[in-house]
DNA sequence: AAGACTAGATAGTGGCAGTATCTTCTTAGG
DNA sequence: CCTAAGAAGATACTGCCACTATCTAGTCTT
């Protein structure tokens, strides 16, 4: 087809597909001609995808980019969901300095503090892993604001993550080396994230408004 | 305190500082001369709400200025944690059009799922909730990728998303009517989101490395 | 042969989150 | 008392991002 009508079935414009091309998140064409390509069902696909990652994943132009490179480099499952599960951007990447000796303080015990939850959870995960480096600094933060995050708490809430966890991998993991199973893969592990936040979002409407009921 | 002191104990530039003010992040100082004004640990502690709910939340400045109207304009506890509720973006907001026909169908079997799941979680949320529509707009996304969310499985995760929930509310509401509950409940509230992502992806690296090792 | 398309390169736009500058004023130290 | 060092508030500027538009050269359709 040609990309007037993959920018009818798809619905972006035909000015952002081209984008999209130049940001190598989309193939090239079948190139007919020097002026001319030719699109097939793939690209109507991956445009979907990569409509789903920016506008459902929150995921910028240059991590969709990552995360589409890791699909499309799949050799085997394993490989696949690491190189996923390390390309998806964690949420959480600044911070700035304040009083040095609060600072300081924070942040060895947030170290702590996260040690500690792996140590507990038994989780198998790196030191140098970006997710424990995001979560150190999400807890640096939230000690800067007294909030009360005690272990007993975080290992609450890092069972269900743990539990939330098993059914994605379940549903990831569940399309063996089928040709699917990178596109589904990312979509559970890129997209879940957003589902999650929303239904955990409906909960908490619900909640609130019982209580106010009563 | 002078604004030099107060951009040094809290690490934001002077000329940040008055952006927020410009901006009805944080209130004025009290000012003791025409160009001059006195600042107090009120102003610390919301500086560093401002930087935990835009880097850790991810919240841009517009929605945290709507976030911390609703912790000023503190009630009673329960209209404080439903205006929170509210003035919390969703995530998921844009959509677009691509083949009309398709966008019908998946459309209206995303209200169909919102509206099975709602019943089944016996969550009494109102049809116009933003959470109900961000549900229903990520659902339709997830359709049109074929992604396999059947109501069973959007139940599992609901159930899960309840739980998490509770934890929350359980640690907002904790604090009945003490002048510091909107400030606990906006961080329990708004930041709870971004450290399940955290947790979640540190169980989902956990799970790949097993999966690996096998 | 004309008009509608197209690829690819390059340039422009609008929004956001600051950052810098400018003017007018205050005040502490010499 | 005078002056240098801030400070307040207004306005302007900057950098980044995700597009969007324009331009050139070539192709297909009737």
């Amino acid at each position: 087809m040609k990309i007037s009508e993959l920018s009818r079935r798809t619905g972006v414009p035909v000015a952002s597909i081209k984008y999209f091309r130049r940001e190598d998140l989309l193939p090239a064409g079948r190139a007919t001609a020097a002026t001319l390509a030719e699109y097939g069902e793939e690209h109507v696909q991956r445009l979907r995808l990569i409509k789903a990652l920016t506008t459902l994943g929150g995921l910028s132009i240059a991590a969709t980019r990552d995360v589409l490179a890791a699909v499309d480099q799949a050799e085997s499952t394993d490989k696949t969901l690491e190189a996923i599960s390390y390309a998806l951007p964690v949420p959480v990447t600044a911070a700035s300095a304040g009083d040095a000796d609060r600072d300081a303080e924070a942040e060895s015990a947030a170290e702590a503090d996260v040690a500690g939850l792996i140590e507990a959870m038994d989780w198998q995960v790196p030191d140098t892993s970006p997710h424990v480096r995001g979560l150190t600094m999400a807890l640096r933060e939230l000690r800067r604001l007294d909030a009360d995050y005690r272990p007993e708490r975080l290992v609450a809430y890092a069972e269900l993550a743990r539990s939330i966890a098993r059914l994605d991998l379940e549903r990831a993991a569940a399309f063996d080396d089928s040709p699917a199973l990178a596109e589904q893969a990312v979509i559970v592990l890129a997209l879940s994230g957003p589902l999650l936040e929303l239904l955990r979002r409906l909960a908490q409407e619900d909640q609130v408004r019982r209580r106010g009921a009563l």
